[in-house]
DNA sequence: CTGAAAGCGCTTACAG
DNA sequence: CTGAAAGCGCTTACAG
């Protein structure tokens, strides 16, 4: 009922609570806490033990207070991002930021002088730290504009991270790789592909890595293939109806992102067009929509609620050095992607 | 910079500071801060303008501490909703919680096993609220699991709400007649209409409103043209099918939410039916994919991110009273929803 | 490696 | 109506 647990007091446990529990001092207790490496083994057990035992949680707030990391806050800042994709952030950034003590700033903004006015909104709020994620995380302007008053910065999912600004994303080229690879092991050789938004770093590099699975298959590339999406379903609609209504169309579809996928889909439902079994799609990112629609979709799976997580205690490792002036480098870190091989890609047809 | 500005000797602005710059003690401060009323005119206003001056802020880690409303904590609790959905009530419930100083746990569950370990990690992080957005809103078993605990709920857009619970909500009834007077007003006789989900409650609030809708046009209802489906863009695929495959099509369709209005016009699209000429399509709710798809999509408009806002704000004034041992009620707010005439509508052909 | 003291920024409870 | 004192739960900095 109440957050923390009841001392015989009725009051909340506390940390002195622990330390009397276990014959020690507070100190040690925070310390055990702390994961502080001074603390000698038997003691720590005690100390855990009666953490255990009482029910102990930390008080966030008030740690805060006095470890002048006081109240970290940390803004995410999107404009389009596939909405799903968004949820997955903050499933995970709200659990790390929870456990952090930190406030997560939820801010929107569209065009190029919305994204000013957002920033200018996070500054005034007074952010430490701001994650983008993408296709926020390519906008070269809105990076400028919060390092330039010195509010650390996190690229979420770019394709190409800068060297000056940290980064949390997946190899998109090996996962474009690895699906091209599924599809020619599958027997496709006329494979459509559909690029993203030109103007997010994934595009390009997704690409490359088809053109890679292509060239070590030794299938000539067919550019009549290769159309130009947005990453957005409406792109996927167009595009998959263009493919779709060649007289010699490809026997599987490789949409650069899982609302394109979609798209194609739809189209494909709608010119009665059976999938796998006439035509195989893949999209690539996981986001729900990909187990959603029928049949479920094989896409690359990117690790978005781990990635979410991971932003957060990137960003407030770097905060926290900042703050207390300790030497800080922008942090790179690669997580691992899946190749989900469900029900939209088969054997292809004769 | 730093969220909080800077003071002379470069450390954070407290409460003391402005106490300094105004002449008054801390005390005066903290009562102009927190609104209360013992504090005279002349005071009041100088402490205001040296907050001003000094660019004060409050640090809500430290009011936390003391204040015995220590980190409050609200739990957002989802099982499947439409995630942009999701996204706006994160966006307002984000900023309002960052106001309160309170925190946002956001945690995600399937079915009903998947539903108790949920709660179970919701009550173990030590949540003091938890905030249900549809569908999990009216989940009879989510809602006293919670109670049964002594947590508060807050059912976020719920059409039936509970005395017990505390709602926030548009009223779903005046919504889908508002929509079907629209389509009646543009000479529409054969309306198809596409049910949601049997097991929300808007599903069958707007259906009578739809209902209500012909009947004061003295339009007679055809079943034939009254379909279920289960609010997703998949049962928008099927459903739409079925009602356009017909020999004596409606020339309109309303789905019950914007998900199964985006996969009628995808089927529209793969049928080559232009919309709004030979077909007109709504949804409900105005989520983002309402202004993505082509056309953009006529359809109510719930005020998301001020519900997000104000759920997070209701159940805090409810956790707040029940702490304090003060007299609380389940609070129910009605919020106002707008009619988005798009281009997804238009007069009914010949 | 362990602990006693002082303090984080704010508020409660007590005086005037 | 205003203020001086004590304390919220934790950590920093200082001793041993």
């Amino acid at each position: 009922m109440k957050r923390q647990r009841m001392n015989d007091q009725g009051g909340t446990v506390t940390i002195h609570d622990v330390a009397r529990h276990a014959g020690v001092s507070s100190m040690t207790v925070s310390r055990v806490i702390n994961k502080n490496v001074n603390v000698r083994e038997p003691l720590r057990e005690k100390v855990m033990a009666s953490i255990k035992a009482l029910k102990y949680t930390m008080n966030m707030a008030a740690r805060s207070t006095r470890a002048g990391m006081g109240g970290v806050r940390i803004g995410v800042l999107y404009s389009h991002p596939s909405a799903s994709y968004l949820n997955e952030i903050m499933l995970g950034g709200l659990d790390q930021a929870a456990r952090l003590g930190a406030q997560l700033l939820l801010e929107k903004c569209g065009g190029l002088q919305s994204q000013k006015n957002a920033v200018n909104r996070l500054v005034e709020a007074g952010v430490d730290g701001v994650i983008l994620p993408p296709p926020l995380c390519d906008s070269a302007p809105t990076v400028q504009m919060l390092t330039r008053v010195g509010i650390p910065v996190l690229a979420l999912a770019t394709a190409r991270p800068l060297p000056e600004v940290s980064a949390v994303r997946i190899d998109d080229f090996q996962g474009a790789l690895a699906l091209t690879r599924h599809l020619i092991k599958l027997g496709h050789k006329r494979i459509g592909f559909i690029k993203g938004n030109p103007t997010h770093t994934p595009t390009e590099v997704r690409y490359e890595g088809f053109l890679k699975g292509l060239s070590e298959a030794g299938i000539a590339l067919d550019e009549a293939l290769v159309v130009q999406g947005q990453f957005t379903y409406k792109s996927g609609l167009e595009t998959g109806r263009e493919l779709l209504d060649r007289k010699d169309p490809p026997t599987a579809i490789f949409a650069s992102n899982d609302d394109m996928a979609a798209g194609v889909m739809a189209v494909a439902h709608g010119l009665k067009i059976s999938i796998p079994e006439q035509l195989s799609v893949c999209g690539f990112d996981d986001t729900p929509v990909a187990s959603t629609i029928w049949p479920q979709l094989t896409t690359v799976h990117q690790p978005i609620v781990a990635m979410g997580r991971s932003s957060v205690s990137t960003i407030f490792e770097r905060i926290k050095e900042l703050k207390s002036g300790e030497p800080s480098r922008p942090a790179h870190q690669l997580m691992k992607f899946t190749l989900m091989d469900r029900d939209s890609t088969g054997p292809a047809p004769e």
